[in-house]
DNA sequence: CCCAAACGATAACATATGTTATCAAGTTCA
DNA sequence: TGAACTTGATAACATATGTTATCGTTTGGG
C-alpha cells in the first residue's frame, strides 16, 4: 500500500525532484474519493498538506485499515504494480493539498533508478520496512488486547488521534465505536487523582 | 519474512539452480530451532520436506505468525536484509529436510539478477505479492471474527489445519486453544444430520 | 444563521472470549 | 513398556466486546 522512498532514502531525492513537473498539484476538500475500490490505481499520490485514509467497504460497513499524512506518498501498491482491481479506496479526511504522479512517469522513474549501484539493496530495504510494517500490524492482533493497542497508538501515533475522527479509528483498531469510547473513559478514570 | 521467488518467477530458477551447490542439505528433527528472536539471520532456508513455523515469545506464551511448507522458502526478511534482530523464533514443526543458503550467496545472487532487464519489475511484484500477503492477514482481524478466520483456514488452506498442532493455530488466529476447542464443536455440530 | 448531518458518550442487554481446572487420549523416548 | 509429556475436549465462571438505542454537542454548508 504505503510506497514511499522520498524521505527514507535521501540519495533518490534528486531522481524524484526531477519528476516535480510532472506532478499535478490538486487542492481537495475533505471526503474525497481519490481512488475508488475495484479500479486499478494510475497514480502515486504524495500529501503536502491534509490527511488521507485507506478503507474498504464490508457488507455496508467501512473498515479504515491505513492513515496517511504531510509528506507521505501512498498508492494502492498491489493495484499499482500488477495491474489489478485495488481491494481499498482511499479518500481524503481533511481538506488537503496533494501531488498526483502518473503511473508511466513512475515506471520510468523506477527504471532511471535501476542504473543506481545499489538499487536492489536499496529496494529490498524498502520492501523489507513495508513488509515490517504490516506484519507488526498484523503481530500487534495476535499479541495485544484492542485497549493495548489502542494506548499504541496513544504514544507511538497520537497524532493520529488528534487529527482523525474516533470511528475510523475505532475500526482501525477492530473494534466497535462504543467500545473505543468504553476504552478512552476507562483510561480517563485511571488518570484522575483525588 | 517469506521471501520465495522460487517457483513464483520460473524465469529465475536458473539462477536459483546454479546456487544449490551452496546450500547444504539437513535432515533435523521435529522442534528444532533453526533461528532464534533476537539473532540476525544469516540464511535463507528451503524447506524440501516437512512442515516449519514462525512465532515469537509474548510473556512466556508463543505466539506463532506464519507456518511453512514444502517447496517453500523463509527467512526472517527484515533481520536477513537490515542485519537487525530477528522477531521471530524459526521451528520445525515436523522432522524436515531443508536447505540453507548462507547471506552472502544470497547478496551475490541477488547482484547477478540484477542484470536481468526487468528486475525492478520483478522485484517490485514480489514485494507487492509479499505485502499484499501481509496486508490481507491484518484486514481478516480487522473484517473477521475468529470463527470465520478459522473457516477461512480450512477452506484456503485446511493442510495448516490437517498438519499443524491445534495450539499452534489458536494463537495464530489470536484466541485462546479453548476457544479455538468451542470454535470446532459449534462447527461439526452445525454439520450434524438428524 | 440555521438546520441537517456528523460525531461522540453512555446505558442496557446479549454474545463472544479468556482463564483455570480437570480429564482423556495419544506420543515419545529412555 | 511405562512414565512423562503433548495434545485436545469440556465445564464453570469472569470479563471483554458487540448491538441497539438515546442523547447532547459540534460542524459544515446553504
Amino acid at each position: 500500500m504505503l510506497f514511499h522512498f522520498r524521505n527514507k532514502f535521501p540519495k533518490l531525492n534528486t531522481y524524484w525532484d526531477k519528476y516535480m513537473p510532472f506532478q499535478k498539484r490538486q487542492e481537495i476538500p475533505a471526503k474525497t474519493i481519490l481512488l475508488d475500490e475495484g479500479k486499478v490505481s494510475q497514480n502515486y499520490i504524495f500529501i503536502e498538506k491534509g490527511c488521507v485514509r485507506a478503507f474498504f467497504n464490508n457488507n455496508g460497513s467501512e473498515k479504515t485499515v491505513q492513515f496517511f499524512f504531510e509528506d507521505e506518498g501512498l498508492t494502492s501498491f498491489d493495484s499499482f504494480v500488477n495491474n489489478v482491481p485495488s481491494q481499498f479506496t482511499i479518500e481524503t479526511i481533511e481538506p488537503s493539498v496533494i501531488y498526483l504522479l502518473p503511473k508511466p512517469y513512475v515506471i520510468q522513474l523506477m527504471n532511471e533508478l535501476s542504473q543506481e549501484p545499489d538499487f536492489a539493496q536499496m529496494i529490498l530495504q524498502m520492501s523489507a520496512q513495508r513488509q515490517t510494517h504490516y506484519i507488526n500490524e498484523f503481530v500487534s492482533f495476535i499479541r495485544d488486547t484492542p485497549e493495548q493497542r489502542y494506548q499504541n497508538l496513544l504514544t507511538e501515533r497520537s497524532h493520529i488521534i488528534q487529527r482523525v475522527p474516533q470511528h475510523y479509528i475505532a475500526s482501525y483498531l477492530g473494534i466497535s465505536t462504543v467500545h473505543l469510547s468504553r476504552i478512552k473513559s476507562k483510561l480517563a478514570k485511571g488518570k484522575l487523582h483525588f
